[in-house]
DNA sequence: CTCCTTTATGACAATGATTATCATTATCAA
DNA sequence: TTGATAATGATAATCATTGTCATAAAGGAG
């Protein structure tokens, strides 16, 4: 049970020449539970709870580190700081999402998701091929106002 | 001929109880001549040197308000820096955005709009019913290696 | 299991983009 | 032309992110 996916991670780390650590190890669970998407800030925060040695700068390299990786996603929303989360990797709960040009809130939405995937999968297709461009992973935001931000 | 885009642009500041200055006309000008992305400082930087009074932190100033008016879109590709660009706006040339996950390169592409724009509009209408969310614009990026960044 | 090389960490300082402050200036409706 | 109000620009302040470097931990070799 335990390490089963820390197994994993750990062959994804060292086919790249990286160690699987303690920190690696509890940002990885932190990103894993909470579905949403976190600051370097809250990620520190929680994983320093259980593990007050962490260090934030620890948390940007190994962010840094799974983005190369095309593990986590780095997303800008309206707020000044980054947010991450897992990337797609043909998961289930992929999703996109929807951003209040006034509030900065964000709403995941995972409806019209297969529709979504299939076009796109047909764009990128097209695109790589044109550009030469090795698509990886794509990021939808539509931005407007939300219910509580509507003026009219 | 000169100023009926300056008039187009003072009827929307208008409206907002805004005015039409010098540093805003000269950023508006700065952003429709370079069809590319433009940080802060670049267009800073291109405005004053047409008219060196402009100060930085107006260019930011008239930036976000911009944003809010739905005018300029704030795109963030890896640089750490914040890209403007006037949004869509039903314009003849909307794009979306090819990121290169190494070298930050970004790629405008049109090709496909029609259909993402078809698309998209049909999801807009499904979501915005279902979230009570007015959408005003989108933004689509694809993430992965450009031609001269992929190793294999 | 212990040792050793190498990678990773954490504290701290430094950077750099963006924002707040505030006295001064410019816009534009009356 | 004038006056109320919005906008500017210089400067300082903030705050997310990155660089530095001495120390600690991972994991392969023996």
């Amino acid at each position: 049970m335990r390490g089963s996916r820390a197994q994993c991670w750990r062959g994804r780390f060292q086919g790249g020449g990286y160690r699987l650590t303690k920190p690696r190890e509890l940002i990885l669970d932190v990103l894993a539970k909470s579905k949403e998407h976190l600051s370097a800030e809250d990620i520190f925060l929680s994983v320093h709870k259980i593990y007050s040695n962490i260090g934030l700068t620890t948390v940007y390299r190994n962010l840094e580190l799974l983005v190369e990786m095309g593990a986590v996603a780095k997303l800008h929303f309206g707020n000044g700081k980054a947010s991450y989360e897992f990337s797609r990797d043909g998961e289930k709960d992929h999703h996109h999402h929807l951003v209040c040009r006034k509030c900065n809130k964000v709403i995941d939405y995972a409806d019209f998701m297969k529709e979504e995937e299939e076009f796109l999968q047909k764009i990128e297709k097209g695109l790589s091929k044109k550009y030469k461009f090795e698509i990886q992973d794509h990021v939808i935001h539509f931005h407007g106002f939300c219910k509580s931000c509507q003026t009219s």
